[in-house]
RNA sequence: GGGGAUGUAGUCUAGUCUGGUAGGAUUCUGCGUUUGGGACGCUGCGGCCGGGGUUCAAAUCCUCGCAUUCCCA
């Protein structure tokens, strides 16, 4: 009957995934093409997954002594001019402003990120190590002018995502805050959307453009494409160096700071539609889901009024799920039943006349679509507690397809096999740029990270042959 | 970076080869009957991606552009 759900998917997530991952964003309706190449329209189905994202992100660094923050949109060409490495990194996808205006003004472009603005009103801010650590959070959209094909959420030229910049006397504490920024990142991916991702270090290829280390968590999609879900930098000295940071240390001598910088954008909520979608649509992680619960009455001319003011009733009972009754007289229940689950609600609650009888509901879990009998005076301990019992699960089947899905090669051989596999491979590698473009020329796919805590080794990189002490993880990425 | 494919109503699609009144399904409006896994009847609204060209006549042929998409590296 496929065929004739014409508001249904009409591909499986093991089908075409590709086209099955782009219906699940237009049909549950979390984005929609906007009418310029490359940019998205994010629908509020997926905008209040953000500003849950942010509610609970604000939270986290709120704690460790980030303030938010608001810089501008438009940076000056010669602050581009400042860090080399930087400019040249950022240079081929900068989007400059034309204007009509008569105004010989420095030329401007679009930040693509926001170091050299900020680093700006950082040097003017900053006199004294009173001043330090200063740690300063945005929220806001960047522009960078992709070529390669676009996908929604996963790659599009603007994109909204937040950029925490820090400085500090030490590069000891720079470093420490930015793994610790980035274990906020793993916590909010694992406890909050039920991603479980990978930490470690970026090799010099894959780094940030002016940063001295780039850390990174990775998680895997079911296609076999590492994606990355956010990183954060230890940006060394060459910031503050560019921008004339300094400030007077305790002894009165003038001194240079150290910096780090950390995002994550809405690319996570690519990576929960992939993760977490089937074949009935998209599933929102429930820690994350603003709307919990959806309460359906079915309704029967003679009972209606019963049953739509008991629904009503669990309503305000369900308050703390945001619950809300759907009793849209128009659509039969099975219509509805199919559209929350195409758009993803966690939890349904179903109640009928034979239901009042009994005192009970039905509550339906969207993961797994178990249907359990629950008695009125239990619901909303029972649902807190299906809620739980749902996120873990749905952390364990990504965690259990991120093992299987991860092999360890020690040859080449090997190495090429897991790839024909689509898995995740982790290997000895030298960490040089040559040695990581001769790999990426042969078979496609990049270093993803070199994990943290690796014990003196004596390895020999896979490619080269080289003596080495680490591993890195390796494989196709989007 | 290379090679394909597609564009007709909110959605799916017929018509394109061989130029001649753009048809259906679904959604949507309204009314009525319905509602425990995508109910039904009647009614109404809504369309050829854009520019240029060929022609008496273009959804159809040519051309440029725009957009989307898939595969490979």
């Amino acid at each position: 009957m496929a065929e004739e759900k014409q508001q249904g998917l009409t591909e499986t997530k093991k089908g075409n995934f590709s086209e099955w991952y782009n219906q699940v964003v237009q049909k549950a309706e979390l984005a929609d093409y906007a009418p310029i190449r490359g940019f998205m329209v994010v629908r509020p189905n997926a905008y209040v997954l953000w500003e849950s994202i942010q509610e609970n992100f604000n939270k986290a660094i709120f704690k460790k002594g980030v303030r938010n923050a608001y810089f501008p949109l438009l940076i000056p060409k010669s602050f581009f001019e400042k860090e080399a490495e930087h400019a040249e990194g950022f240079e081929p996808e900068l989007a400059w402003i034309e204007s009509d205006s008569k105004d010989v003004e420095e030329k401007v472009a679009i930040r693509p990120t926001s170091e050299t603005i900020m680093y700006a009103s950082y040097s003017k801010w900053i006199r004294s190590w009173r001043d330090l650590p200063l740690r300063i959070n945005q929220w806001c959209n960047v522009l960078r002018w992709e070529v390669r094909q676009t996908k929604l959420f996963l790659r599009t030229r603007e994109f909204l995502w937040q950029e925490g910049h820090c400085v500090y006397e030490t590069e000891e504490q720079a470093e420490k805050e930015a793994l610790m920024f980035l274990d906020e990142y793993k916590n909010l991916c694992q406890d909050l959307l039920a991603v479980p991702v990978l930490l470690g270090q970026k090799t010099e290829s894959e780094k940030f453009a002016g940063a001295k280390k780039t850390f990174t968590i990775e998680a895997l999609m079911p296609d076999g494409k590492a994606l990355q879900m956010g990183t954060s930098h230890n940006l060394g000295q060459g910031f503050a160096k560019a921008f004339e940071i300094e400030y007077l240390d305790e002894k009165g001598n003038k001194k240079l700071p150290w910096q780090n910088s950390w995002g994550f954008s809405t690319r996570l909520i690519g990576s929960i539609i992939m993760v977490h979608g089937d074949d009935k649509g998209f599933v929102t992680p429930p820690r994350l889901a603003k709307i919990k619960a959806v309460i359906i009455p079915i309704l029967f001319d003679k009972t209606k009024e019963q049953v739509l003011k008991k629904a009503k009733e669990f309503e305000k009972k369900l308050d703390f799920l945001n619950a809300f009754v759907d009793d849209r007289d128009s659509y039969s229940a099975g219509w509805k039943f199919n559209e929350w689950e195409l758009k993803g609600i966690p939890l349904r609650i179903e109640i009928g006349p034979k239901d009042l009888n009994k005192k009970q509901i039905v509550l339906v879990r969207r993961d797994t679509g178990k249907k359990e009998f629950v008695k009125e005076s239990k619901i909303a301990e029972k649902a807190k507690q299906v809620i739980e019992e749902m996120h873990k699960d749905m952390f364990k089947k990504a965690e259990k397809f991120l093992k299987e899905n991860s092999v360890e090669a020690k040859t080449w051989p090997d190495f090429k096999k897991a790839l024909a596999e689509k898995k995740l491979i982790l290997a000895p590698f030298c960490n040089t740029t040559e040695c990581e473009e001769e790999i990426k020329e042969e078979t496609t796919v990049t270093s993803r990270c070199i994990p943290f805590g690796q014990k003196n080794q004596k390895l020999k990189c896979i490619k080269c042959g080289k003596e080495t002490t680490i591993k890195a993880w390796f494989g196709k990425s989007y």
